[in-house]
DNA sequence: TTAAAAAGTCAAGTAATCTTTACAAAAAGT
DNA sequence: ACTTTTTGTAAAGATTACTTGACTTTTTAA
């Protein structure tokens, strides 16, 4: 006889996953809007916009939501949750 | 002669919405998994998800979209971004 | 009706988001 | 080519999410 241990991760999902957004799609498809202009729709500063496109952090749903509602769109349209690409 | 001026605050959105969320209903939705399951599954303390549910605090993107996969629902069913009701 | 499990509360500490300021690089207009 | 606008970078401080731990209240179940 012999045994075969199968070793799952508990929290396998976790690490592997990135968040991605629109936003800079979406300020183009809205009459060009700059980051400033949604930065001041969205009640923050132009920095926090600017780093938000680069992925630089994920932001607080709040303002996930503020922004989804600048553009009139759904969190969903705006924001994709991804498995890393580990390809590289 | 005289002058009337109408003042709309320019961010007059802000500050007016609040968020919901239906965590303790899927939990129960989900053959009646705990906080502290919950938590384990979302790599999160229970305390975070006691936070949460009572609307103490808007939860991190990153956060919201873990919660959505343990539930295997969309953000938009499981948060939503409401007017507060002023009415009281 | 008592024990055990789950949910709620509080407070202090850590980690991450967001602000502020200031400047550099790139893009767009004259 | 030069100016202006927009975008990108960096770093320190403020604010907020999240953790840790310890305790109380409520719910479930023996």
């Amino acid at each position: 006889m012999f045994h075969i241990s199968i070793y799952i991760e508990k929290d396998f999902k976790m690490g592997k996953y990135i968040i991605n957004n629109n936003i800079r799609k979406f300020r183009f498809n809205n009459g060009e809007m700059t980051q400033q202009q949604l930065a001041e729709k969205a009640g923050v500063t132009r920095q926090t916009i600017v780093s938000m496109e680069k992925g630089k952090y994920s932001p607080s749903l709040e303002l996930a939501f503020r922004i989804a509602q600048v553009f009139n769109v759904s969190l969903d349209e705006l924001f994709s949750y991804d498995l890393k690409d580990n390809s590289n």
